[in-house]
DNA sequence: CGCGTTTGACCCGCGC
DNA sequence: GCGCGGGTCAAACGCG
């Protein structure tokens, strides 16, 4: 892939001569003049320095290009290593023999990609290979995304406490995942069009992998409760670094560490310890690479921060 | 009695 | 056209 297509590399760094020459501030002649020097030393000077300083800038812009195109090139082949590693774990993932529904299998290649971040805003960030492969339904679907909710593997409640208020209408033992799926559609409002599917993950029971269909149509009323009140988990988002943190406008998947609530202050040491196991972290670069794959916002930061240094360098 | 959950039946899309 | 499998419906059931 051409990076180009993800990050304008003309920096435009003003070495056009005539520019750089406009640029001399006008003081800087005039105090030389008020210092009694001669005009035409002082334009000699001046030219020298220009001259020189035009070269120096050249240098440096040529040195800087090519440490932005090696940059370019790794970050390339940081990408095509993800592409491989999301693509073999999204085979892993979904069912080898792949009769699964269009939809379904749709939003899995989504998830490979973006953890199921499919929605019309995102779209724009994906490669242009993609969006010509893509369907056109595409763009109208449901805002998905995907929580990853650690959980006792004792524990065979799929209840994932998010602050909302969910009616289960249905649950079913998929082909690839022996474990149960639970159907759920938000209460809270008759007209919410939100759907939630929790199910236990394949490769680690203790892990609730929950998927929402859709986006509220109304505010998250009894987030407070849940969080306070003492009955079942509590939702603690903060434990575990979330992509939101990375995508401040679109923070679309967010992994929840639920922890009993009737354990205590304890709760907080249990779950850095769950944190570190290998699945959660391997969920957390998922998370970081799914950003850095995704994100127009993080995309735009390291633009402007490569900008920034680059200048700063003057 | 009302509300939420359970669970078997049914619907529908997709692949062969 | 048929079978498979995911998603949904709705009657039955349980609990407060």
């Amino acid at each position: 892939m051409d990076c180009s297509s993800w990050i304008n590399t003309s920096l435009d760094l003003n070495i056009n001569p005539r520019r750089v020459h406009e640029d001399v501030p006008k003081e800087v002649e005039s105090k030389l003049f008020s210092l009694g020097m001669p005009k035409f030393n002082v334009e000699e000077e001046c030219t020298n320095e220009l001259e020189e300083e035009l070269k120096r800038v050249t240098a440096e812009n040529k040195k800087l290009g090519e440490m932005l195109s090696v940059v370019c090139e790794n970050y390339n082949t940081l990408r095509s290593h993800l592409m491989e590693y999301t693509k073999k774990n999204g085979e892993k993932e979904t069912s080898p023999t792949s009769k699964k529904r269009k939809s379904e299998s749709s939003n899995n290649n989504n998830s490979i990609c973006v953890m199921g971040t499919n929605n019309g805003n995102s779209e724009s960030s994906s490669t242009d290979e993609e969006s010509c492969k893509k369907p056109r339904e595409e763009t109208i679907k449901p805002k998905i995304s995907r929580v990853y909710v650690r959980t006792e593997a004792s524990d065979t409640t799929l209840i994932v406490k998010d602050g909302y208020q969910w009616r289960k209408y249905g649950q079913k033992v998929t082909r690839d995942n022996p474990c149960p799926r639970a159907y759920f559609k938000c209460s809270f409002a008759p007209s919410c069009p939100v759907k939630k599917k929790v199910q236990r993950s394949v490769d680690d029971q203790s892990v609730l992998v929950a998927t929402y269909e859709g986006e509220h149509n109304h505010p998250q009323a009894s987030s407070q409760m849940e969080a306070t009140s003492g009955s079942g988990r509590s939702v603690t988002l903060a434990s575990v670094p979330c992509s939101a943190s990375l995508s401040t406008a679109t923070p679309t998947l967010v992994t929840l560490d639920l922890t009993k609530s009737k354990g205590s202050n304890n709760n907080f040491k249990s779950t850095r310890t769950k944190v570190d196991s290998p699945k959660v972290k391997q969920v957390l670069v998922e998370q970081m690479a799914t950003s850095l794959t995704t994100d127009p916002n993080f995309r735009a930061a390291l633009v402007a921060a490569i900008s920034g240094r680059l200048l700063h360098n003057y």
